[in-house]
DNA sequence: AGGCATGTTGCCTGAGGACTGCTACAATCG
DNA sequence: CGATTGTAGCAGTCCTCAGGCAACATGCCT
């Protein structure tokens, strides 16, 4: 009942949408610097893509440099795998499918201790 | 100079081939059950499709259904991320992030705590 | 020798993905 | 008010992917 359109979160088009106008550009204008129509834009940024699925690797790229934001963050939004990561994964591949079947607890657990940092209140 | 073709070890395709002849099939056999056909087969064992890549996700599957092969095994081997992984890493990415940011040789060592050993025989 | 099963390769195509490029419309604002 | 901005629909384009097909080579068996 639900490919996707309602109900969603869209993570990525909330997190382009406020890059964006963080740094004072309309759909308009940012449209032409990455190079794309700005009517896509706007489905990019509401999740209304005519099929499912996320825009493509390379204008997550290029959304990446002209707003100045950390590429990783918006690929992984956008579900494509950074590279540095994908060359990690698929080179220890075991090593990761041990790290993915520990529940998610334990493996937070384990993270933390190895970095310390990382709280929440401010 | 290379795209791909020639140098690039193959892990997918030796191992697809491997399990087939433990089977005994042939590639004419072994095709209609995967629901392909033999010469496609063929270039993916050879790792000679014409564009650079893997073969569809659903073909791994498919292939490891009916050679009772580990999916997750070559759906990595094929670079393709199992359902597991995916969920995991996407849903908590920075956490993946830290991990993938380790030297190798911490990571192993971490995991190796984590999980004793994948060692021994019965 | 012939025949047949097996494997390899090059070209071809159909479907779908990633957009473009309009157009029209509603809301906002200065 | 007019100008700017965002939302939406839809036809059309271009390209890549995934796989099909026919022809070819090679081996093996009696």
């Amino acid at each position: 009942m639900n490919t996707k359109a309602e109900s969603r979160t869209n993570a990525l088009g909330d997190r382009i949408r406020a890059l964006r106008k963080s740094k004072g550009y309309s759909l308009r204008k940012l449209a032409p610097l990455v190079g794309v129509g700005f009517s896509y834009l706007s489905k990019v940024e509401n999740d209304r893509l005519d099929f499912d699925g996320s825009p493509s690797e390379s204008l997550i790229h290029r959304l990446a440099d002209v707003l100045e934001a950390d590429e990783d963050e918006l690929l992984l939004l956008a579900r494509y795998l950074p590279q540095a990561m994908a060359d990690r994964i698929f080179e220890q591949p075991e090593l990761f499918r041990t790290l993915t079947e520990l529940p998610p607890s334990k493996l937070t657990s384990v993270v933390s201790r190895i970095k310390p940092r990382k709280r929440s209140p401010k």
